[in-house]
DNA sequence: CTGAAAGCGCTTACAG
DNA sequence: CTGAAAGCGCTTACAG
């Protein structure tokens, strides 16, 4: 019989154990028990079931005990959808993002999964377009529909105070991932990128680098104020003035990379040296000094941001500033989890900072004099 | 009045229409009404509400309509908890695979997001790890757990049998992407991945290439079977052998493309052309070339495969197979979708199956003789 | 520490 | 074409 309890619990709401049937018949489903089984196998009514997949101490340990051991042996677990209903929220976290590259969004994924593994809580994709006027009636019909337990907001919708604002109206809890504080602590997993800039600025100053380019983001992101900013700010304390012509406004993609490198690859003095706010658009100044039969770094210096997967296929491989997307993505996750588990564990709160921080590869060194 | 009733329900189970307060308090919450909210002011049961829901057409016309009216002025859109939770499933579907490129992966996504649309069924993504004896079973638990609508199979874990087996055990729907008819035709989305490497095969043929080279991905990838396979069959059609020592087993990765390029390039007599199976490790030749001094096209012609950005991005551009991956998401979505819309709309049978074809760039040209 | 009743927002079977 | 009853698998109040 220990054998044939172990089989999974038909619909059956009078059978406690399997018929002889079970021997012949293949084999059921499994985690098809419900709370209904567990609390009848055992002696007890639901709702000290109940008690005990919701980790409440009013249990007593015997009972206890002997509930988690139905439930391993029959392989159940609480439905979500029943549990949802009934809580008035789902398990699902939602990944709301417009366009990054394909990698930032994978890692992201990633990571966050990492965090959510075992937890019981799924990972809804969410892309949208933030140039749509009803963008945000779009996720906030998204997160009230599904109940959602959170989202994890990446940038640039990350940084729309409006979306957050409508978040927030609705009751669904959100981290924003961004480079700068734009919201309580416990909604935030800041990354210092300006710092990071700054980091950049000071190594190409280093080398001895003074006439240098700087290709950006769009204006409007926040990330471009803060590496670009960062890097414009750290050449400045080192007594070296950026001139605005030196610095192209990308769209974080490869061909304004290509597009911001011809540009400033033309501009004479020539600028020894190009910071590209990330590193598809580094990829492309690789491009574009090729074309015009520039060597890297013998002729020209290229530092990128995000040290994705490409920057160590890039030949010379990229010098860059690392930026931990998976661990992003996991510090969001896991703070959208903690708020229950643990309503007050500051101790996480000091890692929800992030700083990246260059790596030198084979892209960077001396000007030529 | 019409404005105060286009405010959203509050929970109340008794007042139809907003209290005189809903004038001075702020914005409630808009779909937050129930079936029964509906059922109460259009005077009808919630059973018939219900088959408004679902489309039955056993509803008076008129009836449906004021019924939809309301719906739509309370902004009401059904539970799909509670319906999942009636119907004994979700409204999700499920997107597994193992660890392809970044690009596949968001492609895939967009994909078959496009296909969700509006149709009130969201994206759950699953990676996984196929190396770990237990995948299976985490996938099924999964599945079994989220009573997933269905779950679409990306390439390798397309190609697991057991993976299938596993879930037509659990009765749970799923399409499965891959190079050739594995399964029952509702179950597949085929890329024709022979004959696309016979494309790529006849093509260097015909610029004049005798002495090529192949990087191939892992041996046991049906991928790779159908793709080296195919460039192989077509080669020799045309009276080309192509020696097995020309041949490298790659992983589908950068580094491996790199690898296959230094072992292929150093053969004598050497390759004039490369056929890699991805673009990534086309990527890697490219590098490996770069290396030993070898332009491409000049000396070396070099064909990927998939015409991710990656391709246009390289310098020169890639001549490459083009594989439609958004279209092979958004497919493998429709028929998941399908099934329950029209059960027999055997139309879009035709559109499963997609011929990648060859899009000629700049890295391939006549050999120099 | 434990449980009976009512409810979450839907649907299925059944009756008309 | 329409509806009353029971149920999906859980939880929240409430009572003890």
């Amino acid at each position: 019989m220990t054998d044939s309890s172990l089989r999974p619990r038909r619909r059956s709401r009078t059978a406690a154990a399997s018929t002889a049937a079970g021997a012949t018949e293949p084999a059921v489903l499994p985690g098809k028990a419900t709370i209904n089984d567990i609390a009848r196998l055992t002696g007890v009514s639901k709702k000290t079931v109940s008690r005990v997949i919701n980790d409440s101490p009013l249990v007593h340990p015997e009972t206890r005990e002997k509930i988690l051991a139905l439930m391993k042996q029959l392989g159940y677990t609480p439905d979500p959808q029943a549990r949802g209903l009934a809580f008035r929220r789902s398990f699902l976290i939602g990944m709301v993002y417009d366009n990054p590259t394909a990698q930032y969004i994978v890692n992201m994924q990633y990571g966050a999964l990492d965090a959510l593994r075992d937890s019981g809580y799924e990972l809804v994709v969410h892309p949208c377009d933030s140039t749509r006027e009803d963008y945000i009636e779009a996720v906030r019909r998204f997160a009230l529909q599904q109940k959602l337990h959170g989202v994890i907001l990446i940038p640039r919708v990350s940084e729309d105070e409006q979306l957050a604002a409508a978040l927030r109206e609705i009751g669904v809890r959100y981290v924003r991932i961004a480079s700068i504080p734009l919201d309580a602590a416990s909604n935030m997993v800041v990354t210092h990128d300006r710092q990071a800039g700054t980091e950049a600025a000071n190594y190409l100053e280093s080398l001895g680098h003074r006439t240098v380019g700087l290709i950006t983001g769009p204006r409007r992101y926040r990330s471009t104020i803060e590496r670009g900013g960062g890097f414009v700010e750290g050449l400045a304390e080192r007594g070296i003035e950026l001139a605005p012509d030196y610095v192209y406004e990308g769209g974080y993609t490869f061909d304004s990379g290509v597009a911001g490198a011809e540009y400033l690859l033309a501009k004479s003095p020539r600028p020894t040296a190009i910071f590209a706010c990330n590193d598809e658009m580094a990829a492309g100044v690789y491009k574009a000094a090729m074309r015009r039969g520039l060597s890297i770094p013998g002729d020209l210096s290229v530092v990128g941001y995000d040290d994705s997967p490409l920057a160590s296929q890039l030949w010379p491989a990229l010098t860059t500033i690392h930026l931990p997307i998976r661990d992003l993505g996991r510090r969001a996750a896991q703070m959208l989890l903690a708020d229950e588990r643990a309503p007050d564990e500051e101790g996480a709160s000091a890692s929800r900072n992030v700083t990246p921080h260059l790596v030198v590869r084979d892209s960077s060194q001396r000007p030529r004099t």
